[in-house]
DNA sequence: CTTGCTTGAGTGAATGTTCATTCTGTTTTT
DNA sequence: AAAAACAGAATGAACATTCACTCAAGCAAG
């Protein structure tokens, strides 16, 4: 097995549970099962495993996202299966959701790394955006303010319903909520 | 002048700058030029601190949520009034938004907490939603469905004004914002 | 008014703990 | 046997919290 895998689930383990600030270097050797000394044989520091950590999680959510994705397939379709599989995602794994609305809002996460993380996931969704403006099947708003609204009204949804399902009511099929989406977006 | 909002504000500079976990109390303690020990004759523990500054900042946004909010107007109107000072308060408060979603996205704050500061927040608008429903003008969706998907749609785009103004293209009005979400919402 | 006493807010050096990182010796691999 | 990987004790820095002290304000007696 992969030494740095287990480290890195470690710390996704430990970060998960007990936040950023509290997650020393002994707890994730002890949870990984290896001395303190090994894991710097794989991250020069501490700082830098947080880092990797993030560009892995946000690798694994991308990979998600693009399941089943046909590019050539018509906008409203596109837009269904990419962020279906986006909030199916968040859903299905709670826990990287919490471990990515955690560390998006840590300072201690630098925006070079955040922008690297991102990038493969911004192309997809702005392919869709511009060719649904283009064929004025979206309202003509900068294609940044039409992600972003997508993009925040779903995380906070999935978040929502992986803490507190118990508020949320009977729980909606992830087609409902992406036609509240589809409907605030459309022309 | 109140050294016990001096030290919470004091707090709410440090965190905003360098996160959560890199504050120290005699960060804190120089920054709101006082001594060390002084903190702690207004808080019992570096965690009380923190519960409290998230706190102050909840009720100051809640006041100005509630800017000329008329409880008898239409539903869409208040739903545009209140939102629209929802949204307005975090892009004119920068440094309270972003601690806003540093602070809600940790495990240091208690569940207890957050809804401790929350409660006012949620009345108002489950009222408001409540009657779109009952008047068939929503969509027929759980309430907090609803309201997460509003909050999280321009809590997000807020935050990302803020933050990267210049990948937004042309700043739109809070009212055209508000469409979207309406848009989403509406029957 | 002055003087001396009391009170408690305020201080910041000292304490003990926690933690990232290093280092030395050990085990495993080649 | 050499090299690489590993473990975990040791090190030193950073930090939350404490505590013995200072000082200014209030107040009562002279």
């Amino acid at each position: 097995m992969d030494k740095r895998q287990c480290i890195l689930e470690a710390t996704a383990e430990l970060i998960a549970e007990h936040g950023l600030q509290s997650c020393p270097m002994s707890a994730v050797a002890r949870q990984a099962g290896c001395g303190a000394g090994t894991i710097y044989r794989y991250f020069e520091t501490k700082d830098e495993l947080v880092q990797e950590l993030y560009l892995e999680l946000m690798k694994r959510m991308t990979e998600h996202c693009l399941t089943d994705y046909d590019g050539s397939a018509c906008v409203k379709l596109r837009f269904f299966q990419f962020w279906g599989n986006f909030y199916r995602y968040m859903r299905t794994n709670p826990r990287d959701c919490a471990l990515l609305e955690q560390m998006s809002a840590c300072p201690a996460i630098t925006d070079g790394t955040m922008e690297r993380a991102a990038t493969a996931l911004h192309e997809v969704v702005f392919g869709i955006l511009q060719d649904g403006q283009a064929q004025q099947v979206l309202k003509a708003c900068p294609e940044k303010v039409l992600s972003t609204f997508v993009y925040g009204a779903l995380s906070t949804l999935a978040k929502k319903y992986n803490c507190a399902p118990e508020l949320m009511g009977e729980e909606l099929e992830a087609q409902q909520l992406l036609a509240l989406c589809w409907d605030g977006i459309k022309a």
